[in-house]
DNA sequence: CACTTGACCTGTCCGC
DNA sequence: TGCGGACAGGTCAAGT
């Protein structure tokens, strides 16, 4: 069970933050427009969550790398002897996570107390992340929703939409490019490493030296990658937890993704880290080359 | 406008 | 053992 089934119907009791630029909304408005309103609805778009509340106004959720929602129960919240369905994590996971962790900790920024005694972490070790409170009627204005691209699992987008948004970076490389947020939503570096080895494709390409085929098959890769990693529950390779207690993870799954100096499945070349638009890159050197 | 690099942060790991 | 530096990765600001 996810947070869009958990959350609707709470209200918000209280709120707490210790970092602004966790959370960087006046007092008066968060007093105004969160405390006392209700959760009617938990959206996404790109790699943002929407908690919509009958205040007219949205919590504008972006996890970045290490960010992390964690919901706790009633139960789980007065103490008592937590079972896997009373803690629900969303986002990056943590090497010291479990189930019996104890809330907040150091790397908690906002804590949300519900209507029924359960509680809504937001935990962020590197503070990349944020929250805002925005009204509802605005979001769509903001500066990222204005410039992200199209949602690379919609129905509607096709291998000749990534061809031609494309065109716009077509003297950069194609990793940098697929990364590019404006180009298309919700690849990040981890996709786009397992998405070029899945498409035989060196990240260090020119767009402009790509065929279509290869764009096609690269479009084919990534939905592929995307929706595999949505199946498996994400990418946090350390304690994922889901509404069943499991622990699950696409990590498990990945070909080529911090897995240098072990063999490529597909050839058994083994796989190299290298840098390439200023991340980590993970190739295997002759499945994909230039 | 296109493109690249550095900044934002903390925790971990590696080499000396 | 301690210590400095590199690294992790999403986005934005500032640079060329």
């Amino acid at each position: 069970m996810g947070l869009s089934r958990l959350l609707p119907g709470k209200g918000i009791v209280s709120v707490t933050h210790d970092w602004p630029k966790s959370f960087p909304n006046a007092a008066k408005d968060v007093q105004e427009f969160l405390v006392g309103a209700s959760i009617t609805c938990v959206r996404r778009r790109a790699k943002v969550l929407m908690v919509d509340l009958d205040s007219q106004y949205t919590l504008v959720i972006h996890l970045k790398m290490t960010g992390q929602l964690v919901f706790v129960s009633k139960n789980l919240a007065n103490g008592k002897k937590p079972t896997a369905k009373d803690e629900v994590r969303f986002g990056a996971g943590h090497p010291n996570d479990s189930l019996v962790n104890e809330l907040p900790d150091k790397s908690t920024r906002v804590i949300f107390e519900l209507s029924d005694d359960s509680k809504l972490f937001f935990n962020d070790q590197r503070k990349f992340g944020w929250v805002k409170l925005i009204p509802t009627v605005e979001v769509p204005n903001i500066d990222f929703f204005k410039k992200v691209g199209p949602e690379p699992l919609s129905a509607e987008f096709t291998w000749q939409e990534l061809r031609d948004r494309l065109q716009r970076r077509k003297n950069t490389n194609i990793k940098a490019a697929i990364l590019d947020q404006t180009v298309v939503a919700g690849i990040g570096n981890i996709y786009a490493d397992e998405a070029l080895w899945g498409a035989k494709i060196h990240p260090t390409t020119l767009v402009k030296n790509l065929s279509d085929p290869q764009i096609k098959l690269l479009y084919q890769e990534a939905r592929a990658v995307l929706q595999l990693s949505i199946d498996k529950g994400g990418s946090s390779n350390r304690n994922y937890v889901n509404a069943e207690g499991k622990r699950g993870s696409y990590m498990d799954f990945a070909r080529v993704f911090r897995r240098e100096k072990l063999p490529c499945p597909r050839c058994g070349t083994t796989i190299i880290k290298t840098k390439v638009a200023g991340r980590g890159t993970h190739t295997c050197p002759t499945c994909q080359v230039l």
